[in-house]
DNA sequence: CTAACTGCAAACGTTTTGCAACTTT
DNA sequence: AAAGTTGCAAAACGTTTGCAGTTAG
């Protein structure tokens, strides 16, 4: 993840996604941007949103290209949570979430608060992708 | 869940609903039979397929109704686990998952073998509504 | 008779696709 | 010119909804 990315400039971006192997262009750019200087959790129609605050910039086609390029590259990660969208998140390492089933909000939960033991044998011929924690709460009434 | 369900009766589904407090309409029967006579991890589509094997039955605006029914009764159980889909799981006691992210598979966890430790104080305001743990696997090449 | 339920078809929101136009080299 | 990238519009997909008609207490 980018550290402090609201003050990184277009050309810092542009070469931290060449160093991860993503062609740089203005749209990458804007979209790194975006992911990298607000909130961790976002999905396609925020991002959307973000990268076109004032006036069109980036279409949707470019929006989900090129979060599929980030994940891919693994400059994000998708987090599936939210039965209704996928999530984007910029905190590649490992990390766990609360899911609140009301809002719709994702918070971080780091693995020194909640750790995964005893992961029995994966099931024949596969290998491990990923172990993915999501903690549903609700508002309490 | 329903234990060894291939053998039930109508009968024993209506009144194993009725004591659920669901209504057992024909319907409902016929899905509650779908889902515990088979696989335990079914897609809305799958249901709908079983339950229609020769000529239409059931529709899909209530299979829909039916499966959020079931949930809301605690029949069965969402897993948001594929980002494109929906399953329901007739096994409603704690367990977790793996999932095959070629296939789409689910398979069970149970909680012998797999344990979360270590839950950080919820957020503020919120009660804890369930602890899903997803271990995506892929084939190995 | 009434309330509960179902089915159809349309609407919905998210994601994907086909393809022509535009960059960049 | 070739390769890569973008934007548009349409399609596709799973899911939800409105409502008229049916069923069951």
């Amino acid at each position: 993840m980018f550290p402090d990315a609201k003050r990184l400039s277009d050309d810092d971006i542009r070469s931290w996604l060449r160093a991860r192997d993503v062609n740089p262009t203005t749209q990458r750019v804007q979209i790194a941007r975006a992911f990298f200087s607000q909130c961790v959790h976002l999905s396609a129609e925020d991002v959307l949103r973000l990268v076109n605050v004032n006036g069109e910039r980036v279409s949707k086609a470019t929006v989900y290209n090129t979060l599929a390029l980030f994940v891919d590259k693994r400059l994000i990660r998708q987090v599936v949570a939210d039965p209704t969208r996928i999530f984007y998140d910029s905190n590649t390492s490992a990390h766990h979430h609360f899911f609140d089933v009301e809002s719709g909000k994702l918070t971080d939960i780091d693995t020194d608060h909640l750790t995964v033991s005893g992961l029995p044998a994966l099931p024949a011929g596969t290998a491990l992708d990923g172990v993915d924690v999501v903690v549903r709460v609700r508002q309490r009434r």
